[in-house]
RNA sequence: GGGCGGUUAGCUCAGUUGGCUAGAGCACAUGCCUUACAAGCAUGGGGUCACAAGUUCGAGCCUUGUACCGCCCA
């Protein structure tokens, strides 16, 4: 019989081991090829939307990508399935700095640069580049497995979005929300040009402390400032005091000296000077620090700049430092005044400096003409929302971080000194300009439009020039969620589709991007832009440090999806990733998702071997037919599809892959299977034909549980066994997600056959110590003294036979060995090991002794329970209860042993 | 300086409103190529849940404090 099975079998041809390099490109191109993944809103239904938070275009799949799209596919494969109108909306950013950096860095090789070839041409250089090299995460977000509507695929650059990029510019300035003013910003010389504020990176870095004594004019006295840039001294304007610091009131109204330069400096008197740091009294540089410009502004003193772009000193700076790059110009200065005897000391001080998030060279607070948005009218509508809780962070505790960001939020820098982006749609009339002179209002000469004006409005002049700045890539990624779907027209999809449903991403991005888009969906959509906001956390190495290209600990999702295939991965980091924790990842991790899919792969085959007359997974007739054994699968699947289903709508991805897991391994495989051999090796057709209905149906369950995380493998065996029940073969992706059926969740089912598996534990465990060798069959003896049960074990012999490998088995009511045996205990009885032979009987009391020893502890821990009368006097009844019948049943598995041991001859 | 996480078996981590005899994977030990699977099967060893105090009948879980590690913001 075995023999005509496997003769016809259609999995004879398959390999032992599941092999993704066979599947995994075949079937991406199969959901390609049949646009399974597309939405249309004429398709109808409920909609449920995510869009991705787009990947810039120079970028290469990384670990953090490859976790945050596998939880956006996981959402969208299970919302699909769940027969919702699901669309996952993907596309790319035009990453302004970074792509600019990376094609400059091509044109150096070629030996020329931007500036050789001029805007336009630099320009057309970048579209080529992106043209050429730009989807590439694209196409590894394919390989990864995800299904977005890739017909619907945007740029932040397209025609539709760099429109929506205007229209907005032009909606915030005519409400006064955009304004151009000189102010502190962060510069980075290396990328020449400002940077936000989120952009400038914090780190602590170990630096020092300059005390430098500047003189009191007329007078040999000498005061001490402070500070840890000493460079910018040649900026100094003034030097400030604490209006609360009594040492220094008698400076008020001196002229102080500034050394090297000898300008003269007022004492002004500031409330943001704190006394406490350094010597109290502080330098003030209008140009170059964010507080002294503040000062600078309230006391009405004249900035002076010092540096050009490229982080060289300028001609303000004097002629012996002029054309000094700033840190050497520091190391001088320092010389200098130790030459003058000015420098009174130096003290290592730790503190925070910004870093330009591209290229990580020191950011320089400098006084810059820029664009920038008011943001304080937007966060209060964003904090409204919030109050109302028309969106929500998981896990919750980011909502606060969100909070305290809005409440104190400044104004964004959103123009950026550089050619690849969407440019300022900003005109100058140089002829309105000159006429209003100095007294220039905001709005004088300015022409706000989005394409080019023929003449300006007020004079009528042609000669208009636009602004030569772009905007920052963020301006066009916080339109993200409805740029995506047309706006500002107003699409049938924005309205279907808007607001979204989910947003899945990284926590350092929460000030860049997600509080951006809140307040741009309620600025011009009048709604969030989406309800859930998953946070998930940073993918670090195993020692916990971020990953990064620079320190070479990064390990690259692709070679793993070589190595292990993408379900491994998918599944692997969705399991070792618990709710917003980072992941701590090294490669042997992988192995649990490979092992997972290669166990999954070989009981389908099994199963594959065995499907003879199965036509479909459908329990339908066989529901009243069902064994014990049958029953107790259907709980637990049950349950596990309870379970899944539950920690998938409360964002607990890797609570929903260990529910499948543990089913799937250890019930399902390591149980259910098993013991269904009986009944597929057996005589009895009607009952062969009603355990494979079983078997498939659970494995059909499983699959469509899982396809989520591992759709590869669930896909192609999903076809096969269609393919095997003679059924059509269409796809996975559409079935519709199992729905726990309560009514076969049958605990006292489930906990009567797990004390079946207990019985059997036992008895292999005494085979095990006996050191029998797996392929002798024994004699085992059960003493099993309720009637129930023993009935149920012996309706169960013929699998418990087998389990065991036992030649013998007896199922009593009552039995003393004649002999000294091998025994040991269950809760539901005693099993006795009976070998021909002598047994090692000192061996086999202290193995009693001791797993007395270990239920004796039990015992004693809940007699102090009971005997503490608080307990009994407090405690919930059916946690007595619980603790009462624990301890009898302790106490007579205790009584077992002792009997047990007391035949041994103690 | 402010805020937020983390500290549970040798390693990596679960543990969802306090009721566990604290779990998993890997690693380890022993024995098995048992016709789905050695990427596997069976059995087993291994933990004063960072420390201290408190609340409670009862704390890995709640409160407060301490230590160390990490992140964010000044």
């Amino acid at each position: 019989m075995a023999i005509g099975r496997f003769l016809h079998d259609p999995m004879t041809e398959l390999s032992k081991q599941y092999n993704p390099k066979d599947v995994e490109d075949r079937l991406m191109n199969f959901w390609l090829d049949g646009k399974c993944s597309h939405a249309e809103v004429s398709d109808g239904g409920k909609p449920y939307s995510i869009v991705i938070p787009p990947p810039n275009i120079t970028g290469v799949l990384h670990m953090g990508h490859a976790l945050n799209n596998t939880i956006q596919d996981v959402l969208t494969r299970w919302k699909r399935m769940e027969g919702m109108n699901t669309l996952w909306m993907p596309g790319t950013d035009h990453a302004g700095i970074a792509t600019q950096n990376v094609v400059e860095k091509k044109l150096a090789h070629a030996k020329t640069s931007r500036r050789d070839l001029g805007r336009e041409k630099f320009v057309e250089k970048v579209w080529e580049w992106r043209k050429e090299y730009g989807s590439t995460i694209i196409s590894q977000l394919k390989r990864l497995g995800c299904s977005c509507d890739w017909e619907r695929e945007r740029f932040t650059m397209d025609e539709g979005l760099s429109n929506a990029v205007g229209e907005v510019f032009i909606r915030l300035y005519d409400k006064g929300l955009i304004y151009r003013g000189n102010y502190i910003i962060n510069w980075c010389p290396r990328c020449q040009t400002a940077l936000s504020d989120e952009e400038a990176e914090h780190r602590e870095l170990d630096g020092a402390l300059y005390h430098i004594k500047y003189h009191i004019d007329g007078s040999k006295e000498t005061i001490t400032v402070a500070t840890t840039r000493p460079e910018t001294m040649l900026g100094d304007v003034a030097v400030a005091v604490s209006p609360k610091d009594e040492r220094y009131k008698h400076l008020v109204g001196k002229t102080i000296i500034l050394p090297i330069l000898n300008r003269k400096l007022k004492v002004i008197v500031d409330d943001l000077v704190d006394p406490a740091f350094g010597t109290g009294i502080v330098k003030v540089t209008p140009a170059h620090d964010p507080n002294d410009f503040d000062m600078g502004t309230r006391h009405k003193l004249e900035p002076i700049n010092v540096m050009n772009d490229d982080g060289t000193m300028n001609e303000n700076a004097g002629e012996e430092y002029e054309g000094m790059d700033r840190f050497e110009a520091r190391e001088a200065i320092v010389l200098d005044l130790k030459e003058r005897k000015l420098l009174a000391k130096i003290d290592p001080h730790k503190h925070a400096v910004g870093h330009c998030y591209r290229c990580h060279t020191v950011v320089e607070p400098r006084l810059s003409l820029q664009w920038f948005v008011k943001m304080k009218p937007l966060a209060e509508e964003s904090l409204k929302a919030f109050h109302q809780k028309k969106f929500q962070f998981y896990p919750a505790r980011w909502n606060k971080v969100f909070q305290d960001w809005m409440e104190n939020i400044r104004d964004w820098c959103i123009s950026r000194q550089i050619w690849w982006g969407h440019r300022i749609p900003v005109y100058y009339c140089d002829a309105c300009l000159e006429k209003a002179g100095a007294k220039a209002g905001k709005t004088d000469g300015i022409i706000v439009s989005k394409t080019k004006p023929e003449k300006c409005p007020a004079c009528g002049s042609t000669a208009l020039r636009q602004d030569e700045d772009v905007l920052d890539t963020w301006f066009s990624s916080w339109l993200w969620p409805f740029s995506t779907f047309g706006w500002p027209a107003k699409t049938p999809e924005l309205s279907f589709y808007y607001p979204t449903s989910a947003l899945v991403t990284a926590q350092e991005i929460i000030f860049f991007w997600v509080a951006r888009m809140i307040m741009a969906g309620i600025e011009f959509m009048g709604d969030v832009p989406f309800r859930d906001i998953y946070i998930h956390g940073t993918v670090r190495d195993d020692t916990g440090t971020k990953m990064s290209k620079s320190l070479g600990n990064v390990i690259d999702p692709l070679e793993i999806i070589e190595k292990f295939g993408a379900d491994a991965l998918r599944f692997s980091i969705i399991m070792i990733t618990s709710q917003g924790q980072d992941v701590f990842l090294s490669e042997d991790k992988f192995e649990i998702g490979r092992n997972f899919a290669n166990k999954i792969w070989n009981a389908s085959r099994f199963l594959l071997m065995n499907l003879e007359g199965v036509k479909d997974a459908d329990l339908g007739a066989y529901r009243n037919r069902l064994s014990i054994e049958d029953r107790y699968i259907l709980g637990r699947l049950n349950a596990a599809v309870r379970d899944t289903t539950r920690a998938l709508q409360e964002y607990r991805f890797n609570e929903a892959c260990r529910v499948i897991y543990d089913f799937f391994w250890h019930y399902y495989c390591d149980r259910y299977i098993e013991s269904a051999k009986l009944d597929l090796y057996g005589e009895d057709p009607a009952v062969k034909e009603k355990t494979r209905a079983v078997l498939m149906h659970v494995l059909t369950s499983v699959l469509k549980l899982l396809h989520p995380f591992m759709p590869y493998i669930t896909e192609e065996i999903w076809q096969k066994l269609r393919e095997g029940m003679g059924a059509a073969g269409l796809t996975i992706m559409r079935e519709p997600w199992p729905r726990a059926d309560e009514t076969l969740i049958d605990e006292k089912v489930v906990a009567q056959v797990e004390r079946k598996y207990e019985l059997i534990r036992v008895g292999r465990n005494l085979r095990t110590e006996c050191n029998i060798p797996p392929g002798v069959e024994c004699d085992f003896v059960f003493k099993i003294s309720d009637p129930a049960q023993a009935a149920f074990i012996e309706s169960e012999r013929v699998s418990v036979v087998r389990q065991l490998k036992a030649k013998r088995l007896d199922i009593l009511a009552e039995f003393t060995p004649d002999r000294p045996m091998m025994s040991g205990v269950s809760d539901s009885g005693t099993v006795y090991l009976s070998l021909e032979g002598n047994i090692d009987i000192e061996a086999e009391k202290e193995r009693l002794r001791k797993s007395m020893q270990k239920i004796g502890e039990g015992i004693e821990g809940i007699n102090k329970k009971l005997t503490n009368r608080a307990f009994v006097e407090r405690a919930p009844k059916e946690i007595i209860a619980r603790e009462e019948e624990r301890k009898k049943e302790l106490e007579e598995k205790l009584a077992k042993i002792e009997k047990n041991l007391s035949l041994l001859g103690a």
